[in-house]
RNA sequence: GGGUGAGUUCCCGAGUGGCCAAAGGGAACAGACUGUAAAUCUGUCGUCAGUGACUUCGGUGGUUCGAAUCCACCCUCACCCA
């Protein structure tokens, strides 16, 4: 079977992924696809970087501000319904051209990773987690030993996350993490030429990342953080930064610029995690965004790239 | 000018004679990550060699077998009285 082609952007946040991303369509004939646990929402669109019409120059975006801000959302999701959007640009000729920051989803996406049917469960997850409660973790992480000893031997006891969703796994569909990891993985149906921007220098990043903060400030964060904090939302998109760091301000607990630090500092350690989880895909071709005098030069770079791997493809 | 309190490793902050390179937190750096992922978790964190050595706790000098911890003087900061 022909694999369908697909170009990825990645990177930290504020690198100008999504700067690249629109040229990368431009140039050749694409159309973007977010890869952004939190751009999927409506609203929030200061305080997730979206592109506005004018930076997107008419290059359609899927997979952007769809969601309603209460509701939850989840990789298999993503997966699902990003696998769509690609297969119907792909069908109309054009290129799929996948842009976004969070690792998770870009991986399971284009590894095409089969996620467990049905081991998504909300009430052994609850009960689970009212055990932790009770019994403390130990009790749990024994229980994981018995079950699966190879995946709980990697956890640390601190980790109530994973331990947790380890026997939600197994509870709910009789299958162990260790097995679903092993089966997990299948030949993926699209060929992916990774572009990934770091800089040589991180503090010529994190520079970036205040930088944007400052104008997300100007823009009128702090507006769009009160009108979502006045709403009641549980789910995914309050643990996006952003809003909750301006939460103390609005509290009265800090000043304004103290919020803003806050918030700066949060952005920064999110890149270097975004960073680290990159670092180990091996088939990124990395640009560094402070080796390039302009925009336009690294994004030439980034066209060289991909017109060599069309090449390779069509051989 | 007088009085009181304080100065600790990048920051905050414990430590009041040996168990102190010095608790704890933060930052930073590195790593993990398979249905909450902008979340969550881990490791390192004075220097050098890697079971040891060396340099640190405002400065200088002293007491002591031994000091971040005690004494003297000095410097800086905060507050109070003039």
């Amino acid at each position: 079977m022909k694999k369908i082609p697909v170009v990825a952007v990645v990177g930290p946040t504020a690198s100008g992924k999504s700067d690249l991303a629109v040229e990368i369509c431009l140039e050749f004939g694409g159309e973007a696809v977010s890869a952004d646990s939190m751009q999927i929402y409506k609203g929030i669109d200061i305080s997730t970087a979206k592109p506005t019409e004018e930076e997107k120059k008419g290059v359609p975006h899927h997979m952007m501000g769809f969601l309603d801000d209460t509701e939850s959302f989840s990789v298999a999701e993503y997966q699902r319904m990003a696998g769509e959007c690609i297969r119907d640009i792909h069908s109309r000729g054009k290129l799929p051209v996948i842009v976004g920051g969070t690792g998770l989803y870009i991986d399971t996406l284009l590894n095409d990773i089969k996620l467990t049917e049905d081991s998504f469960d909300e009430r052994t997850r609850a009960k689970l987690l009212e055990r932790v409660e009770n019994e403390g973790v130990e009790s749990l992480l024994s229980e994981l030993q018995k079950v699966d000893p190879e995946y709980a031997a990697k956890m640390h006891p601190n980790n109530v996350k994973r331990i947790v969703r380890a026997l939600e796994v197994w509870y709910s569909s009789g299958i162990t993490m260790t097995r679903q990891l092993e089966e997990s993985h299948r030949e993926s149906p699209y060929d992916v030429c990774f572009i990934g921007i770091d800089a040589t220098d991180r503090a010529f990043l994190y520079e970036r990342i205040n930088r944007r903060v400052s104008v997300m400030l100007e823009s009128g964060l702090e507006e769009e953080a009160r009108e979502y904090l006045s709403k009641k939302n549980t789910a995914t998109s309050s643990q996006a930064i952003g809003c909750k760091e301006l939460k103390p301000y609005f509290d009265g607990e800090i000043t304004l610029s103290e919020a803003a630090d806050n918030l700066r500092q949060a952005t920064r350690r999110y890149a270097k995690r975004q960073l680290t989880w990159f670092r180990r895909n091996k088939e990124i071709n990395w640009l560094m965004a402070d080796k390039y005098n302009s925009k336009k030069e690294m994004h030439e770079e980034a066209f060289k790239i991909i017109r060599k791997w069309k090449g390779d493809m069509t051989e």
